[in-house]
DNA sequence: TGTACATCAGTGAACGCGCGTTCACTGATGTAC
DNA sequence: TGTACATCAGTGAACGCGCGTTCACTGATGTAC
């Protein structure tokens, strides 16, 4: 992940990236549950008292890793977006896949995004300013499949909701309850369908 | 929760329920992280080692606890169906009402059987069976809407699945991440508005 | 009805564990003059 | 260019913790005869 210093002195000049590596590893490795502190240090061959000089506590820590995991999501959104022109159809498609695709590529990093171990968020700035920014996009994205649609001005907000718990909710169910969908199921065609769907519920009336 | 027995002997009768009610409020309570066989067995007033004359070990409970809350959930959905008759757009409707009102009332318990603590369900031949006939029950329901639909059979299952993630996206994303809801969305609105989007999708065409 | 005995459902002490975190410390680095 | 000194980023020992689980045990209950 990192590019390791061929000599290691007492100092060792990028530590804070390399924790947030080594842990983004850990939690693709082996979950959650196991990633302590300790074990970072020991995989990256510092003192376990290390990561206290970057990090006030574990938790600081895990809402750093949450953020670059925002900021990563936001990009991908935001590259498959442009990929699709300007047809919003081609749009929603394009940005449920790499919802999805993310959550399905780093499930327990999408795990600890969502999940309850930094709720209130407002505890750690930059993790709140992370994800607000992300929902942003998302519901801009909603909106502008939205824009063709008949539904009044101020469902707006309800209809970028129901679009993003869609995607949300496969993406969540893929992740967590594997079983249901791994068997018969074509994930490509889950999604395109589900997003025509919502469309045409949209347009339609 | 259970019947206080009002002298307690040294068989204490009915421990294994007791355990699984003291536990769901210990859920509810503090939450999963702060769940111990230990303080089970403190708050019950019983040895730390007597949980394990009714459980191998500590999943083993939380199997059963997740195994309730599945059959708990069940018959609020079928409940729920019934009381709508046999217009599939109110049966819809009071059936994601049921499916997000019981991940509000019990948070903790919708996390816990829908999360990766007992991964593969496998494991737990009697979770296994409950998750499976909820699931069930779910796809019927689905089903029952989209009857009347334009789709061909084939797509039936993905659409039952579109329909199902659009609800549990949005009871995942309200336990999760509640400042996202809470502020000015009207759940009941966001719910029937999904239902009638869903609905007028599949409908479409 | 009484007794012997198997089984069930508790007890209490103890084990080993890895964890997060604090503390006083020290080696390395950067800066002012 | 050299030196004094503040600051930064490491070290290593130690603390206290609650946990899951095992063990040998014992009191209570149910059953066969």
């Amino acid at each position: 992940m990192s590019a390791e210093p061929t000599t290691r002195s007492y100092h060792h000049g990028n530590l804070r990236n390399e924790l947030l590596d080594t842990a983004e590893a850990q939690l693709a490795d082996t979950g959650m549950e196991e990633l302590s502190l300790r074990a970072l240090a020991r995989a990256i061959g510092v003192s376990q008292t290390a990561p206290y000089r970057h990090f006030k506590d574990k938790n600081e820590l895990l809402a750093a890793l949450a953020t670059r995991g925002y900021r990563k999501l936001l990009e991908d959104l935001e590259a498959a977006a442009q990929t699709a022109g300007d047809d919003p159809d081609a749009e929603m498609k394009a940005f449920a896949h790499a919802y999805v695709g993310y959550a399905m590529q780093h499930p327990d990093l999408f795990k600890l995004m969502f999940g309850p171990t930094l709720q209130p968020q407002a505890n750690y700035p930059e993790l709140y300013q992370a994800s607000r920014d992300t929902y942003e996009l998302v519901r801009a994205i909603m909106r502008s499949g939205i824009d063709k649609g008949i539904f009044r001005d101020e469902d707006d907000h309800y209809m970028a909701n129901a679009g993003w718990s869609g995607i949300h909710g496969l993406a969540t169910l893929k992740v967590d309850m594997p079983q249901l969908f791994e068997r018969h199921v074509d994930l490509t065609r889950q999604i395109d369908l589900e997003v025509r769907i919502f469309l045409a519920g949209i347009h339609a009336e």
